[in-house]
DNA sequence: CCATTCTTGTGCAAACAATCACATAAAATG
DNA sequence: CATTTTATGTGATTGTTTGCACAAGAATGG
């Protein structure tokens, strides 16, 4: 491992490298060159191999990558060797949809508490069986089920203050759906999913082509 | 408007900006400086003068830029001007959640369509009473009702597969929920929508903090 | 109407990221 | 066992993005 700084793309792509690597090993390769993998995820080659530079010697030349041995580097590295306990606030249409999605789990992220502020759904349980908790459980239950990540999914409106509880009670990272951007205190993390921005994108690429 | 290349970065940040704007008109706010529209979103003053810069000189010296006019101009630019027609192919948990959410409507975005092959499925109306179509129609639809983006929320299995017929039915861009890359024909756009990475993301950083 | 204050717009340097090109090492070949 | 082939690891290079620092323009106030 070299203590240089990791470039934050690095990381984006090390989390492809791993779902295409999943993917060939389903599929019976063992093998796999940097050409190879690159292709499958859009990249250059040469930034395969440098972004597993930065972590050390996972290949061997003339050869390539095991992509078992390779898999479990990454996972490794990612921190994915592991199970992450996650609770969602907001149980609305989109919590409905990410709490369900049994991906998630394979991956090792576990929906381990779902809150909401709605009293006609605050005490009711899923279709899971999940029971649904009052925000006012938030901090016991975090330290109970040692959860470190949040997934917020309330409207735009709530997220901000919904991260402000999410930190009191302990959280480290948040992971925010809804479409505002949240100030985090030094030392916490927060990423957001942002649905409306990949459409802007999309929309700006279709109005330019036009000109 | 300069033609020098505009990074792809700034779109991404006057999504933001044009967020953060909306939220300003609501309350009532007609002027706004650099600083403020760069603290609202976590980004640096110079960024935002920089970013705007390039497509034209929006605001007053000494004065700020006029919230309105400012949100006005960025509209344009992204191509939010106008209503945007989009086709959802495969409604499970997640495109039910992606119909539902009635703010894409009110950014300019329309599900004027949804498609699945689930034979079950084909045929019904959704709870807004919208249509299911099969595969087969999605060729006459999309050329019929004049769509331009296709979003994917199929397994990750199909997304290959489905983006193919998109672009043979005549779409012109992607957005991809599935997690997989995406081969597309030059001069086509897709972008991702990609729960995975962040979640990986989070966990790498988690991780690293630890040690 | 000059001085002061404020905040934009931008040239330039620094930081960061991607790509090239080749030395290096392992395997295959003859 | 020398030679060729293959594909990694990485220094050098190029390109892109960010952020500083300040000139320039607009309003304000005495
Ligand atoms: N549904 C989508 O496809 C979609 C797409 C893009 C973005 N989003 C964003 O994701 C978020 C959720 O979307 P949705 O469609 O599920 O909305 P929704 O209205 O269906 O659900 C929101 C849920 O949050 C709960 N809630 C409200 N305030 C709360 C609070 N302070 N604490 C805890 N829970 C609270 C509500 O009771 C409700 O159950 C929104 O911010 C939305 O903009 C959703
Ligand atoms: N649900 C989530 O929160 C979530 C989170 C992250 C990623 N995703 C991704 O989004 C995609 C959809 O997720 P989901 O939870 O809605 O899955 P789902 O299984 O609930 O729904 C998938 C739908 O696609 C339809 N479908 C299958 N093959 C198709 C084809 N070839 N053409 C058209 N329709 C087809 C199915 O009939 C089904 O209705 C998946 O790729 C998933 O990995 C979902």
């Amino acid at each position: 491992m070299k203590f240089s700084k990791i470039p934050s793309a690095t990381i984006t792509r090390l989390s492809l490298y791993s779902r295409a690597l999943e993917d060939l090993m389903h599929g019976q390769v063992n093998i796999i060159a940097s050409d190879k993998l690159a292709q499958k995820c859009g990249v250059n080659p040469a930034q395969v191999r440098k972004d597993l530079a930065y972590f050390g010697e996972f290949g061997v030349r003339g050869v390539g990558y095991f992509v078992k041995e390779l898999l479990f580097e990454i996972k490794k590295i990612l921190g994915l060797n592991r199970r992450w306990r996650m609770a969602l606030i907001g149980i609305g249409n989109l919590g409905l949809a990410l709490v369900a999605h049994e991906n998630f789990l394979k991956q090792g992220y576990e929906f381990v508490a779902v809150f909401d502020v709605d009293p006609k759904k605050v005490g009711r349980r899923l279709p899971s069986m999940q029971m649904i908790h009052g925000m006012d459980e938030l901090e016991a239950i975090v330290k109970e089920k040692q959860i470190e990540i949040g997934v917020i999914a309330t409207p735009a409106s709530q997220a901000q203050a919904t991260a402000r509880l999410l930190v009191a009670a302990g959280i480290k990272a948040i992971l925010n759906f809804a479409p505002v951007q949240i100030q985090m205190p030094e030392g916490f993390i927060v990423d957001n999913v942002d649905f409306t921005v990949k459409l802007d994108n999309l929309a700006y690429h279709l109005t330019m082509e036009a000109v």
